[in-house]
DNA sequence: AATTATGATTACAC
DNA sequence: GTGTAATCATAATT
């Protein structure tokens, strides 16, 4: 009962404190006012030192706001201007959007966490889980100690980038939460003078986490770049381009010169050349699709590795009769006549060895530097390389003569 | 330094 | 997906 009008009156001197804030003189009471008669006013001038002093509080000396809010804390119309408070947040507070905005896990951090997880940059630590790691290490097929060198390089700057992302990780973790447990301590002391609910406290705390996992988010993102870099730089094969082993190229040799008259192994085949040469099954479709080019266009410059093969396989074949013999250079399997793709059979190139391949494609010089970037070689220009059908080419090889560059 | 060899990548066709 | 042809970027050679 007491307690109600008390919190009645002081709801009065509470709203007319409100317009307070553009002008606090207005609602301190007169001393002189004081007719003693009614009881309230010293109370209300009570309340109006109470405010001006709360009002000014920020204004004053650290200490002496100290002094000030313990001296507050203490007055006895605390408890009622708290509850005052109280209520007057009660209902302004139902303004306050509880904006919930659960994150919807931001995709740009999901990719960089991803990415620097992939990288073994977020993952445990020394896991050698690095997928890149791994990738190389089965891509070498463990036969490869010239480019550990290189992997191990590149491991000593992922680790450093790793570390510096930990230490820069640990260090803002640490920074959210002393920030967090300070913004915390202080909401709760001004709890003792205001009402803030637990809520708020949430809030706060979570915007400071937002603010700070902005931050994160800025380096998770620089530190991707860096593994991008360092990747370009160290696991781009194109820049750092190693030839195979002597072993390896022998292999597919072997197999591209018995298998002359169709080289394209099959997947099974491509596995088992793959294992035996120590590289990707991707890296020996690229060799036999360079290979397969390389030779068609010019089949005089591999007459001799040909012949190499052929010989080196010959041994395994058995010989049939073999009259004429005026070309030793045929490929032992070639004679079973099988089509070399597009432009034309075995028998062609058999046939195109007796001649200068070096000519054959004709000088391409002038086209390759007129050919800009943007510019596609169309039709036309591939015609250049695409032979001309053994119909119609073996007259004019027998004769032992070339066809007419395309100019005349 | 210039040239050639070579593995990878690209664009395109099927 | 496969292939070719052109091209790139580097390694190796001259």
């Amino acid at each position: 009962m007491d307690d109600q009008g008390r919190l009645l009156q002081a709801r009065g001197v509470g709203m007319a404190g409100h317009p307070l804030h553009g002008g606090p003189q207005t609602l301190t009471p007169h001393p002189m006012h004081d007719a003693s008669s009614d009881n309230g006013e010293p109370r209300k001038q009570d309340i109006g030192d109470i405010l001006q002093q709360i009002m000014t509080i920020t204004d004053q000396s650290l200490d002496e706001a100290q002094a000030k809010k313990h001296a507050l804390n203490c007055h006895r119309m605390k408890p009622a201007l708290f509850s005052v408070l109280c209520e007057i947040k009660e209902k302004t507070g139902l303004s306050i959007r509880n904006n919930q905005e659960e994150e919807p896990v931001d995709p740009q951090l999901m990719r960089l966490d991803n990415m620097l997880l992939a990288e073994g940059v977020a993952g445990p630590e020394k896991g050698g889980g690095s997928a890149a790691a791994a990738a190389a290490a089965a891509a070498s097929g463990g036969v490869s100690p010239d480019n550990s060198i290189e992997h191990s390089d590149y491991r000593n700057k992922l680790s450093q980038i790793r570390q510096i992302y930990h230490a820069e990780l640990e260090k803002y973790e640490q920074a959210c939460n002393e920030f967090t447990t300070h913004v915390m301590n202080l909401l709760r002391e001004q709890s003792r003078t205001r009402p803030i609910s637990p809520k708020e406290i949430e809030r706060m705390v979570s915007i400071i986490h937002r603010k700070f996992s902005s931050i994160q988010m800025q380096l998770k993102q620089s530190t991707c770049e860096a593994v991008m870099i360092l990747r370009s730089r160290f696991l781009d094969a194109r820049r750092k381009r190693r030839n195979f082993s002597k072993q390896a190229t022998e292999v597919l040799n072997e197999y591209f010169y018995s298998h002359l008259s169709n080289p394209y192994p099959s997947e099974e085949a491509k596995e088992e050349l793959a294992k035996k040469c120590g590289i990707t099954v991707s890296q020996v479709s690229n060799w036999f699709g360079n290979k397969r080019i390389r030779y068609k266009k010019n089949i005089g410059k591999f007459q001799e590795e040909a012949n190499i093969y052929a010989v080196k396989t010959a041994v395994t074949v058995t010989q049939g009769s073999h009259s004429g013999a005026n070309s030793p250079t045929t490929p032992t399997s070639a004679g079973s006549g099988g089509s070399f793709n597009l432009s034309g059979s075995n028998d062609m190139f058999m046939a195109m060895q007796g001649l200068n391949g070096d000519s054959y494609p004709p000088s391409q010089d002038g086209r390759k530097q007129s050919l800009h970037p943007l510019s596609r070689p169309q039709q036309k220009d591939r015609a250049a390389y695409t032979l001309t059908p053994l119909t119609e080419l073996s007259p004019l090889l027998c004769a032992s003569r070339l066809p007419p560059p395309a100019d005349g």
